[in-house]
DNA sequence: ACCTGAACACCGTTCAAGT
DNA sequence: ACCTGAACACCGTTCAAGT
């Protein structure tokens, strides 16, 4: 599993293939097949390890459970960004076993935010969901972009082609290309966790709405 | 781009193949290459053509520009629902025409609520991050799963695999069983959104925090 | 400008045979 | 129980040649 991670962390997805990774070993391809089904279960049973190493970087004990689910969102978006070839790999409807982790801890924590008992697992999924959805949408695409060009010409090239759009059709793009310009990639992911923790805290608050 | 949307449709990304769209098109897989540079761009087109079909579903005006951020996004996800394999192409640094047109359509509501100019972007781009990444997590695994076994059958069995999980271990999990049997995926979609959209409400509200 | 189709390089996967 | 490695079936992609 460490090979296959290694060789996915060098040579991505595609690079990964049943003869490198057999020789590597120093066994023939068949060999792999008696451990594993096909591709597919091998490079998800890879994401699921690269998971895993999420939870030595978030704390176990936080002081309030929204902040634990903040750092808990943010350590596994970290690891997902050193290893980008697994972010579109690590999916919800967990079986495996740090995915399970994951859920569970996020479960826990929305539970003592003292949201009603009926509510708690379709919050917890939603926020499973925005977790590794969330992170894969950015970090996936440097997959494709970042091995021809940069972080910065590819902004600069978006930016110069949203300019040149009709304002007439697209006056949101045409008016914000400055924004996509100094943008951090980061900032995104948090901006859209801390709406939707506030949506929470929101929910559990004692206090009526106006 | 109609006939590779079609096979994508019916075959899946696998089975979607140059020389078997080559031959439903009457010529050689050669030719194909004179319009598209790989695979890959062929298949991100053919989601980018589904993914503009949710501007039909989606009201052009709406009350509030809240309720018109929510309609958006539910059209999003209905279209993907029909296309699973679209759902994990759809990314959103968006160079792609209807992808294009999301994000736009995204930023003016978003621009409605009062929301201050310097955050726009940021909150704009989180929406379009939750409305594609959540809809591939949520409709990607069907992919794999929906093949072999029935969802009712699937979700029985993680069910009961939840259940013969250590309580001590996995507390939340082991006792929220009943919920994942019974759970509706498009409610889990719509409870994160709204989560987000009452985060964002909570923004723009003029009334000051307590 | 666009199509043809044979050919190349390479893969995932299988399986009879081994230890 | 686990490994070996040749072989199968099949791809994406290229390219010289055509229209």
């Amino acid at each position: 599993m460490d090979a296959a991670v290694a060789l996915l962390d060098e040579r991505g997805e595609r690079g990964l293939t049943f003869r490198l990774l057999a020789k590597q070993l120093n066994t023939g391809p068949g060999a792999l097949y008696w451990h594993v089904t096909n591709k597919d279960e091998l490079v998800t049973l890879a994401a699921d390890q690269v998971l895993g190493r999420a939870f030595a970087a978030a704390p176990r004990l936080e002081k309030g459970a929204i902040a634990g689910l903040r750092a808990l969102a943010i350590a596994v978006f970290d690891v997902l960004d050193r290893h980008p070839w697994a972010a579109s790999h690590v999916t919800a409807p967990a079986t495996l076993p740090n995915a399970l982790r994951l859920l569970d801890r996020i479960g826990t924590l929305v539970a003592r935010t003292g949201l009603p008992a009926e509510r708690q697992f379709a919050v917890t999924t939603a926020i499973s969901y925005y977790i590794t959805g969330v992170s894969a949408q950015i970090i996936a695409p440097r997959i494709t972009v970042g091995a021809t060009t940069s972080r910065d010409a590819y902004l600069t090239q978006t930016a110069e082609r949203w300019e040149k759009l009709d304002p007439a059709d697209y006056p949101f793009l045409t008016r914000t290309t400055t924004d996509l310009r100094d943008h951090d990639d980061r900032d995104q992911y948090t901006t859209g966790l801390d709406l939707l923790l506030d949506g929470l805290n929101t929910a559990t608050d004692p206090r009526p709405p106006a």
